[in-house]
DNA sequence: TCTCCTTTGAAGCAA
DNA sequence: TTGCTTCAAAGGAGA
């Protein structure tokens, strides 16, 4: 049943059509710095990716999947294929890309009524890690069985945003580069970086972004991102206003001084 | 062990 | 509609 609902998945976004202009999802959203390069249809161009996506070597009948399902768990490397993007279909990327590398996009577990729990790095217990050990039930009274059980009920994480995808694919790199490991360090070059890309390079990664929403949806058709709201620990009020009087990142310094994104890094932050 | 830092973008929410 | 807030990833630093 799960498994149907992937392949359905996997098809949906196979054979999902390129963008068309008048198209019923939303496109991605190119940067503000951008929105004056779009082009008059302001619909990016077909990326590599689809060409890929469309080719029919890589795509498996139904049948070859369903074959798959019974005579043994899913693996990723059943899928891999399809969707390991070379750098030559991703243009100026430097190496493979895999959609399963990116967790909200491999398949796992805890997907209500599926028995066999593929495991699902979207979907995380809560602390982030696995969570083996029961408790005793005994010593707990019953709402605080339930407020236990609510609490260790796997989180789906939010699909994750073009940038992000980007950040994923770019990180190690920067840190082979720059021999950094501090990710706040290494996230302001990827920031930067970002802003240097082309929109051509850009739109490769708004468009997985998309495809990754849309996949997002197919599997949790009920999730909502109000469902992790307050699930991190919030920074306290007073250090937002401070961070709001003291602009520290170009995106703060551009909210506060009402700065084009164009404008990239402002004199406060450099 | 937990939270912060730091980035951009998507989505939620209050006014 | 607008503007603010939260959360996605990552891992070192500091409390």
């Amino acid at each position: 049943m799960y498994k149907d609902t992937v392949y359905s998945a996997f098809n949906l976004l196979m054979h999902y059509p390129a963008p068309s202009g008048a198209g019923q999802h939303p496109q991605p959203q190119p940067p503000l710095h951008n929105k004056a390069s779009q082009p008059a249809h302001g619909v990016p161009q077909l990326s590599p990716l689809y060409e890929h996506f469309s080719s029919p070597h890589p795509t498996p009948a139904p049948a070859d999947i369903n074959q798959k399902q019974v005579h043994r768990p899913l693996q990723t490397s059943d899928l891999s294929g399809f969707y390991s993007l070379t750098s030559g279909s991703m243009g100026q990327l430097p190496h493979t890309v895999s959609w399963f590398t990116h967790p909200s996009l491999m398949l796992g577990s805890g997907v209500p009524g599926h028995p066999a729990a593929i495991p699902h790095p979207a979907i995380v217990p809560p602390s982030g890690k696995q969570e083996l050990q029961p408790y005793d039930r005994s010593l707990k009274t019953q709402a605080e069985s339930k407020a236990e059980k609510e609490a260790k009920k796997p989180t789906i994480k939010k699909p994750l945003n073009a940038f992000m995808l980007y950040m994923k694919e770019m990180r190690a790199k920067v840190i082979a580069e720059c021999t950094l490991k501090e990710s706040a360090a290494i996230n302001q070059i990827l920031g930067r970086r970002w802003h240097a890309l082309s929109r051509e390079e850009q739109a490769k990664y708004y468009e997985l972004a998309r495809k990754e929403r849309q996949l997002h949806m197919q599997l949790y058709p009920g999730w909502s991102a109000r469902d992790n709201y307050g699930k991190k620990k919030r920074r306290s009020r007073e250090k937002h206003q401070e961070s709001n009087t003291d602009p520290g990142s170009p995106k703060k310094c551009r909210a506060r001084f009402g700065l084009n994104q164009q404008t990239d890094w402002c004199g406060p932050c450099r």
